[in-house]
DNA sequence: AGGCATGCATAAATCGATTTTGGTTGCATT
DNA sequence: AATGCAACCAAAATCGATTTATGCATGCCT
């Protein structure tokens, strides 16, 4: 309750204080932090007096000395495409918002850089120590600019090729892959295509990987697209289309990128077929395109908010100085069945 | 293209750049940051040594010296489980989206502050000048701290009897109302329950005065329910549920929260009646919620994306200090029908 | 008593920029 | 030639903390 008196905008220094207490200003900022050779009692008059006056230190000061920033980016990677439409940048926000919990309870502000072309300029205007990457496609240009400033970088989601390998968060992009093709098996699907994207993201590696060995040990054939994903929605629709008409066979496709998803959707309904009597479609990413896809996605719960806490510790690790992992390892995705997938009634 | 040759992390200070330059570090300040008098040679000479040196002025020193941050933060005061749950704070991630992109455009950082009870002792701990939030309620403890502090705060939506009005975006509440209430009565409600929050929030004041203009103009009788926010969707149910028994009659319900509208609905559906056909629903936020909701609940297109960038605008000004103005106003939001309210065939 | 730790506190240096103040120079005016 | 006035540049103060180096008692030991 003790209602605070000043007025001033933190105007009190180190300096005050220690006047008010009739001791340096090295004393005080000792006594305060619990460091050098101070007598208990000096010590706590200390910091009672610092408490009453309502003393905060100055934030820029501390940093400017002690060269830390206390803050860290949630950085996409992902083309705006992609990112913005109907779930404005989906992936990104659904791990920001449970980032930026774990990073607060680290001490550490969480900062947003957005996917704008033009932000690599502004990347560098941001103090902060350290960086979380949102599935970086290989030779990022914002990891490679961050890393020479110094800044920690860690990924959610393994970098290809990696100059040096990047600490990440690994998303079980293989067993993600598995999950949907034996899915789609199970509802009957004899000849699945995969449609995945042009950039080196490490997910399409582990789901091509996936695809092929699934449908090599079932001697079907290997139906592989891909797709810009700077084109979004359009781009999937204009795959999809190239696919059935040059493998008529196809009945279900598996599109790990939401946005192409929905395009495969549109366009498979477009030509008078249905989802999913005829066509079978599944998604990795389980946000709002899946779901408000008419008929809904069926599509793999990733377990981001544990993820990305996940990601933010491993951070802090890393910036202390303190951990040499460099791979850590999320909870196993699990399926969430819905309606493009699974016939009404029967399979 | 000109690879920058410098390897280790920002070391160069402005003193090298003088050295370099052969001049004192105060011209190449006033050089750099275009005051000053200085040469116009000389000004251009020392501009081009500090970029082929690859020199990038020390933000911690520069933030000390002006007292700016150049970062703001976007507060959320909404409880935990509104905000939580299923949708993981849908309504404050989308304003993050857009805002973030508003933010940078200024060489602003956004930092984002998660609704935890504990974050108002880090709230202080931010290197901040200024913070955007959302729905404040009346009183909002994160909304004085922050003032006190000295940080411009503007707010989404307006505050209800701030004690310092809070410049704010409009977000149009009474007008948000009126197109659910005329939406309902189209679909045949004659009537229709009003469910709202405890707390005191403006839109909650908007909405009841559009609810009570509305009936009243209509001699519809007036039945207001009210529900905690943080006891979310079972709140909203439980309210459902005495609205349903003390007011058999009620063939519509206005729930503006939108985990109250789901909980709603699953009462509703669990007393054997039907959405819409019996009972229909709408709520305000069409997020995630109200998207994969069964069935899908008609809600309103707030457009916040145009509102995050206003408000990211508006409280650039008034931290520049060039600004009086103190209420923006927003686009027209606008009605999403969906399932909830609409019966399948005719009306 | 001389010598040596030891405990406590302070003065001064430091972080890297910006801003204030002051000092040269060159040129025009009387 | 003396004065005034710009224009240009630099030294030093400043921002507010942390860290290093130093000083001064006091106590203990031989």
């Amino acid at each position: 309750m003790s209602e605070s008196p000043l007025r001033a905008p933190s105007r009190l220094t180190i300096a005050d204080v220690a006047r008010a207490a009739g001791v340096s200003r090295t004393t005080v900022s000792h006594a305060l932090n619990d460091r050098g050779q101070v007598d208990p009692r000096t010590r706590e008059r200390v910091k009672q007096i610092a408490q009453e006056l309502g003393y905060r230190p100055n934030l820029r000061a501390q940093r400017l000395r002690t060269g830390k920033a206390n803050s860290i980016a949630l950085v996409s990677s992902m083309p705006f495409s992609v990112a913005g439409g109907p779930s404005r940048l989906g992936f990104m926000m659904e791990v920001a918002g449970s980032a930026m919990e774990a990073a607060l309870r680290q001490g550490l502000a969480l900062v947003l850089v957005p996917p704008l072309d033009a932000a690599e300029a502004l990347l560098d205007e941001l103090d902060i120590d350290g960086a979380v990457v949102i599935e970086p496609a290989a030779h990022d240009r914002n990891v490679t600019q961050l890393q020479r400033r110094g800044v920690k970088v860690v990924s959610i989601g393994r970098q290809p090729e990696g100059d040096q390998a990047l600490p990440y968060i690994d998303l079980q992009g293989y067993e993600t892959g598995r999950i949907l093709l034996q899915h789609l098996e199970e509802q009957g699907a004899l000849r699945t295509a995969l449609l995945i994207g042009t950039q080196p993201r490490h997910s399409y590696v582990d789901m091509e990987q996936a695809y092929r060995d699934f449908v090599g040990a079932r001697d079907m054939p290997v139906i592989i697209a891909r797709a810009e994903e700077a084109g979004g929605e359009s781009a999937g629709r204009e795959a999809c289309r190239a696919l059935l008409e040059s493998h008529p066979g196809i009945d279900a496709i598996c599109a790990p990128v939401d946005a192409f998803a929905v395009g495969v959707v549109k366009e498979v309904q477009a030509r008078g077929l249905r989802v999913p009597e005829d066509i079978r479609v599944v998604t990795r990413y389980d946000g709002l395109r899946a779901r408000s896809c008419q008929p809904p996605l069926t599509a793999v719960n990733l377990h981001l908010d544990e993820i990305s806490a996940l990601a933010i510790d491993l951070l802090f690790e890393h910036i202390n100085g303190r951990t040499q992992r460099t791979v850590v390892t999320g909870p196993k995705p699990g399926l969430v069945i819905r309606a493009s997938s699974v016939s009404p009634r029967g399979n």
